[in-house]
DNA sequence: GCAAGGATATCG
DNA sequence: GATATCCTTGCA
């Protein structure tokens, strides 16, 4: 399952703004209660209690109360799955990622920071690295946890899935450890259940940054 | 160039 | 109290 998103495209089309398209990157795969690193670990509860349902739909969850990160719920129902999206490559619509990503920061930092947040420009900010992590994608395609549920894979959806166009670039998959899971032990933080794309430059930084060993 | 610290919803 | 994260600041 999670081979089969490598390559293919998160979509979203909203009224008012152009459509975002990205190619996607990076994912993980996490299982049902026996996997002691996927939310569904405690079974089902009022956050989670979409992974236990049908597969193909949106499970959105926010982390450190602050980022969004998207999943699409995998395997049978009954039986709790689903593969995260931690990122993509910015193929289409990608000032209107760039603004959404303004728009969000600049409201998480009106709080709490001086006046002096606008001395860095966002415009700076390379396209490959728009999308180049999970809460960074979900800023970038104005995702949050009320598209949980959503429906991923109907043509009709505001925000789906897409197969990778014919003729695009082969996906060179690797598969490496899962990022940030150090609490579930053993054999969970080990298992290669992340995908990577190797050939792009949209791979989260959690790879080039190793104090994600935690 | 880093490392450190902060923001803060949801769960055990 | 910890977390499936990211950004800014402060110091080399």
């Amino acid at each position: 399952m999670a081979a089969a998103l490598l390559g293919a495209r998160l979509v979203h089309e909203r009224l008012g703004v152009p459509p975002r398209i990205g190619r996607i990157v990076e994912v993980e795969a996490y299982g049902g209660p026996d996997d002691r690193a996927s939310h569904a670990r405690a079974g089902a509860t009022a956050r989670t209690a979409v992974m236990f349902g049908p597969a193909g739909v949106a499970y959105v969850y926010l982390v450190y109360g602050m980022y969004h990160c998207l999943n699409v719920v995998c395997g049978p129902a009954g039986e709790a799955g689903a593969i995260l999206i931690r990122a993509v490559e910015p193929v289409e619509g990608i000032e209107a990622m760039r603004d959404a990503r303004s728009t969000r920061l600049a409201g998480r930092h009106r709080r709490g920071s001086g006046p002096s947040v606008g001395g860095r420009r966002r415009r700076d900010v390379p396209d490959q690295m728009l999308a180049s992590g999970p809460g960074r994608l979900c800023d970038a395609f104005e995702v949050d946890v009320s598209f949980t549920g959503a429906d991923l894979c109907a043509r009709s959806s505001p925000l789906r899935l897409e197969p990778s166009p014919p003729g695009d670039r082969t996906p060179n998959p690797v598969w490496t450890p899962r990022v940030g899971i150090s609490y579930a032990g053993e054999p969970w933080t080990s298992l290669p259940w992340r995908l990577i794309d190797q050939g792009s430059s949209s791979i989260s930084t959690a790879v080039h940054h190793p104090r994600q060993l935690r």
